[in-house]
DNA sequence: GTGAAAGCGCTAACAC
DNA sequence: GTGTTAGCGCTTTCAC
């Protein structure tokens, strides 16, 4: 081969005396060549070490065969999770997955102007990440396909869960246990603030759960109802000023496992014991829960993000995606951080689960008793 | 506009009365054009809805300004860190990131020579996971710039930590505590299996442990180094075996802290005090070793992905990256899992770490006394 | 400064 | 079956 340019189309339609529609045809295995001519255009092939173009044939083409899928804060575990369930699915139907990490508004927005851009990507997935009039309305005009995951958008097709039911879930799991206390810990919805993405999973899990609370008769305390910023720091706060209160809940709701997991380290530098003293219910059901042994409401994180790509896929088929709302289903898994008040086997809370700081003040560590399972 | 055909740069020159070079610069910001041109062009653009096609000027160009990311088991946190790094770096210069999850040989390898396709990407950032040599061949062959992170690679750009020196930080920690019979828990290389990666930090740890400790004159009895498939369930079962034993180690290193906290569940569940009965080191400092207050060899994960990328870039800028091997620094995180042997303040492994299910078997649960802090 | 034209490398419609 | 050719939509010399 000359100069060293990389062999084209036309060069291995030459070398095998063929047309560059023969050569096209056999690229892509096309049914209408015949076997001879095949064999010799693919030798040439081998012997010129052609390799078609992506950028050519996809534009060409029209379409790169390439999705985005728009994460927010892409290291919290639920997200990885639906992540990972999208993934394979998009690779088995031929397409490549550009990965757009959000962890600010300014971020969403680049990101998904960005994407409107022509022969950008063939379609996004948006998961956890409040859309807003205008950004539908670009994507619209686009004409980039979209489904949502996590996220409510009328006319598009969206893979959910219903929050509201989970709370109700969390709050009767911990009501037939014998729970008439129970504290509430969760993220608010920042609308203003302009570091916020407006998440509203929390809001929508604790309305479902003091409603439950309340049919059941045990309407929930506001004192006992705490919302801040996300993450497990806060969630340590707040449960340490709720086990500090003169009539402490003998059960926490926590709106997410990650902010669950910040009550049991409270609970643990408290010497609080869990489930004994206290009950800890979580919501996703991470990894993290299982090894943990969380109690906690589960929704099926990866699948909703196969589905989203799934869903994603048929609508760049062409096909109709009915029904628009994909409603997942809720389950309470019940492991080891709920039980009746006052009579859960005494398990202490981790060491492994302390504050971070070593220097952070002593523990007030408390007596454990031998008592017999359940 | 007629027909609801997008309008392309030729409709754009039309309109404004222009060439279409002259449309072209104007979309690229190039210097040489009159201001009131510019104007006119940016007027006709906005109100034709121009948008470049990203194919069509990727193809002239000749590139997508698109790096892929290739990386095993997404939803590992060390790895997501390390996406996380990466990403963000990736698009502050440009690129479009397409991110390539690895969970078996045949998917690596699919990738691998899948990447290697023309104009599929600009280049590749290979994570965590061992390069044969055919691989390595393939990607050069084909001319892609290639550099990794996590993996040492003779002749590449590699990002990596000293897993030999990381072993000996973990030994040397525990023996300046007082430690003289500590176990170590890790995973295996498996070569030949059809389903590893082969993964080989775990192993080199373990040298430099087992050195460290020489050295220090408390050599290691071949009977607490337990390796076995990677993830905390089996450290779980093999830091139950480690305390059965007639002299159970006082301390044990683990190769991840993925596996240090099933090394914590099954102390937990054994009702082995932790760190009174037992210290725990583990390696990586990811983000949940932090909240579990996890004494760990730290190495930077993020910075690490971060780096990698910027190492790409370099290369893809045509820059000379020198030198070929960085190393980035590691440091011993002393938290609440480690103390000196039998003095370590009464703390409780927690029922957050417990095992996963509600029903495997109560556990012996012990007593616990006060102590002052340190 | 700006226009014209030659690529970039492929697909697909259309003849033969 | 296979060759030919007109796009796909842009970038980039190279003249003027």
């Amino acid at each position: 081969m000359r100069g060293s340019r990389r062999a084209n189309i036309a060069d291995v339609a030459a070398a095998s005396g063929v047309g560059v529609g023969t050569v096209s045809r056999v690229i892509n295995g096309a049914a209408n060549v015949r076997e001879a001519t095949r064999l010799k255009v693919l030798a040439v092939v081998e012997q010129l070490g052609y390799q078609p173009s992506h950028l050519a044939s996809s534009l060409a083409r029209g379409s790169a065969r390439t999705v985005a899928i728009v994460v927010p804060h892409l290291v919290a575990p639920s997200v990885v999770e639906r992540l990972a369930g999208a993934l394979p699915v998009l690779n088995a139907e031929g397409y490549e997955t550009v990965v757009c990490n959000v962890d600010s508004p300014a971020q969403r927005d680049h990101f998904l102007s960005f994407l409107a851009g022509r022969h950008r990507t063939d379609g996004i997935i948006v998961v956890s990440l409040p859309l807003r009039g205008d950004h539908i309305a670009t994507l619209r005009r686009a004409g980039v396909p979209l489904v949502t995951v996590d996220v409510s958008v009328r006319g598009l097709p969206h893979t959910v869960i219903d929050d509201q039911a989970g709370g109700r879930l969390a709050a009767e799991h911990l009501v037939s246990l014998g729970h008439t206390r129970v504290g509430f810990i969760g993220d608010r919805v920042q609308r203003k603030a302009a570091t916020a993405l407006g998440f509203t999973a929390s809001d929508r899990r604790l309305e479902g759960f003091r409603a439950a609370l309340a049919e059941a008769g045990a309407p929930a305390d506001r004192n006992l109802i705490r919302i801040g910023p996300h993450g497990p720091a806060h969630a340590e706060a707040f449960t340490t000023e709720l086990l500090a209160l003169p009539e402490p809940p003998t059960a926490i709701f926590a709106a997410s496992d990650t902010q669950a997991m910040g009550v049991l380290v409270a609970a643990n530098r408290l010497g609080v014991r869990v489930p004994g003293r206290l009950s800890v219910i979580g919501f996703d059901d991470i990894q993290l829960a299982s090894l943990a042994g969380l109690s906690t409401v589960r929704q099926p994180l990866e699948e909703s993000g196969a589905e989203g790509a799934r869903r994603l896929c048929a609508l760049l088929r062409g096909e109709q995606v009915r029904p628009l709302r994909q409603m997942l289903a809720l389950q309470v898994v019940h492991r080891k951080t709920t039980d009746r008040p006052g009579h859960g086997r005494p398990l202490e809370l981790g060491a492994a689960l302390g504050s971070v700081d070593r220097a952070s003040g002593s523990p007030r560590p408390t007596a454990s008793f031998a008592q017999e399972g359940r």
